[in-house]
DNA sequence: TATTAGCACTCTAAGCTAATGAGTGCTAAA
DNA sequence: TTTAGCACTCATTAGCTTAGAGTGCTAATA
């Protein structure tokens, strides 16, 4: 499709634009790519590379920039593959994340710190949601006359407990007995499953009319269905830093996209279930105020099924193969600290 | 110290700047505010209250703007305290926050949210801290083959929970006995008093040299010590919409002040022991970064100590007389609803 | 035929000037 | 004591010019 002589251009030209937001001029590109050709026949593959939409001019007496369909040429056939040595960011995801093996919302927060202080963009995770969790261990707890707190252990070292107000007053006896019993019925199974097995036995139970079960049956679906995932962004300071976010009305977009975690979770949503690193260029994606910036990510798996995401945002002028490493050792990372985590409780199983 | 007529000028120029932040001009304010004096006299009115600190002028032909001075004086002086109208507000509490009594924390995030909807400004608040939580109960849970997961309840609805990898492996009857002993010991007690009575205990158990007690100890301190206060910042896009904030450094200012949760921390506890409402006007603010801010905090209770603290962050031009009585009565709010979810407990101590 | 040198042309960014107007301080009159 | 009048200041804006970077086209060249 492109021959080489336009694809070193290309090359060049994306490369100038990612460590420096100016238009690419032709004489810019024979001097510092030292190419073997003169600025006017740079001019002439330019103008082939505009036509074909992998370049554009921010006005007529202007170097070229490149546009969202560059970007995935680049992304596709250029990009320098071989930056691996994250020495720098798996010490630092090392020293941090140490002490948090256990509890994975603090987890994931630090993860994207770090994601954001390495790739200067936002850092961003999405926390396990319903389907990707695995209840190991539901607990209930008397917490006042009234009210019992339910606690739900899940693989993924994470804790969710809510306290409900309950009509009837189990005395402590019975809080185990509906304990044990939701162990049995419901350990080993993710969030996602569960809700619905419990629709299922509760519709069963209208014949059985066995009130403690019921009445577990119901508590249990109280908690279930508050369980959500959860998303973890930070990085203002560092993309504020960049050129492209001089612009108010861009930060506001920004801030408003930040703020707004409902709509964060549904993107990243629809990226979840493909494998390894998923990039995003600008307008590709579906979301409006998104549509200048790209958003890079990789799902973190618990033991083999997918369980959160964690990824980068950032302008469409990335350093898009820093940063896909950035995700993808990040990514990695956090799979190997929930096997450990996990590994005895499913040898177990 | 003031006459009549140089506070009826002063609160005309601060009432107009707040709604609008340009210089005020002597012309405006006897237009505006149909003072019985001619421009000229409103003049040497000015020139005196310059002189005095309350105002200042960003250039020589322009108009007057406050001063931190000004605003504290009309803080204290000036102000219409009869600002009480927040049924918005008591509503969009009320409705937010009801299914979230017993989670302090999802409570508080919510509390920010509407604080800043309501305020225009950033709204802010911290979860109590050690000094302000007591200890309701201790749960000890086994979580795998050398874990246990570490629950403490407290009187706030908060729940605090770390997994923890032990040496000793513990039955399940073991720590149902570690934990009665620690809830006859500590339940009841502040997370601080209990910090300080660990200590003590921990030096005397060196003499018994009960393992099961000792152990029991330094896994309480273990929780305890992560037990730390949080704090909940939101509305970016609110204050961004102000034109204080339409020049890029200040915004990277207060994007830098929202991510230093420790910063914010610091600064607000060092206003949390007072009683009612405070309020800290531009420079009186010890943080740099905040010298050009306003913070407007209370503090809400959990029975009669205080617990954390609620609030707002604007700018120096802010709505006073607004903010303050949107603080108040949120904090008294938080205070009526912690109220509600631990009267039966505190009646059984 | 592919490449390149040369040149006229375009367009932005930056700097300069002048005009505008809001607001002041001072003085002298009421 | 207050106020009218007036000269003065200064930020803001618009208009204009210049410099410079970069282009596209054409004609010469290898």
């Amino acid at each position: 499709m492109l021959d080489e002589r336009s694809i070193k251009v290309l090359w060049a030209v994306i490369n100038s634009y990612i460590n420096n937001p100016d238009p690419v001029g032709s004489r810019y590109v024979t001097r510092k790519y030292s190419l073997e050709f003169s600025p006017a026949t740079i001019r002439n593959i330019m103008a082939d590379l505009e036509e074909l939409g992998f370049l554009s001019q921010p006005h007529t007496s202007a170097g070229r920039v490149p546009t969202d369909k560059g970007y995935r040429f680049y992304v596709e056939n250029l990009m320098d593959e071989n930056v691996c040595c994250h020495k720098g960011l798996i010490d630092s995801l090392t020293r941090r994340l140490e002490d948090l093996r256990e509890d994975i919302y603090t987890l994931l927060d630090e993860t994207t710190r770090t994601l954001s202080i390495h790739s200067h963009y936002l850092g961003i995770a999405v926390s396990p949601g319903p389907d990707g969790s695995t209840l190991r261990r539901i607990e209930l707890i008397p917490y006042s006359d009234d009210r019992i707190a339910v606690i739900l252990f899940t693989n993924e070292g994470i804790i969710k407990h809510k306290i409900l107000k309950n009509n009837f007053s189990f005395s402590r006896n019975d809080l185990n007995k509906i304990a044990r019993y939701l162990n049995r019925e419901f350990s080993g199974y993710t969030i996602k499953e569960i809700r619905q097995r419990l629709l299922e036995e509760m519709a069963k139970d209208k014949e059985l009319c066995d009130t403690l079960i019921s009445q577990a049956l119901s508590l249990c679906g109280d908690v279930m269905s508050c369980y959500g995932a959860n998303v973890f962004i930070s990085g203002l300071t560092e993309i504020l830093e960049l050129p492209e976010f001089s612009d108010i009305e861009k930060i506001k977009e920004i801030s408003r996209t930040i703020e707004d975690k409902h709509a964060v979770i549904k993107l990243i949503d629809s990226l979840a279930d493909a494998e390894g690193v998923q990039v995003v260029i600008g307008a590709e994606n579906r979301v409006e105020e998104m549509k200048t910036l790209s958003i890079i990510t990789s799902t973190y798996k618990e033991g083999d099924k997918p369980a959160g995401v964690v990824g980068i945002i950032g302008p469409t002028r990335m350093d898009y193969s820093s940063a896909i490493s950035l995700v993808d050792v990040t990514a990695r990372f956090l799979t190997e600290i929930l096997d450990e985590g996990g590994h005895e409780w499913r040898k177990g199983r």
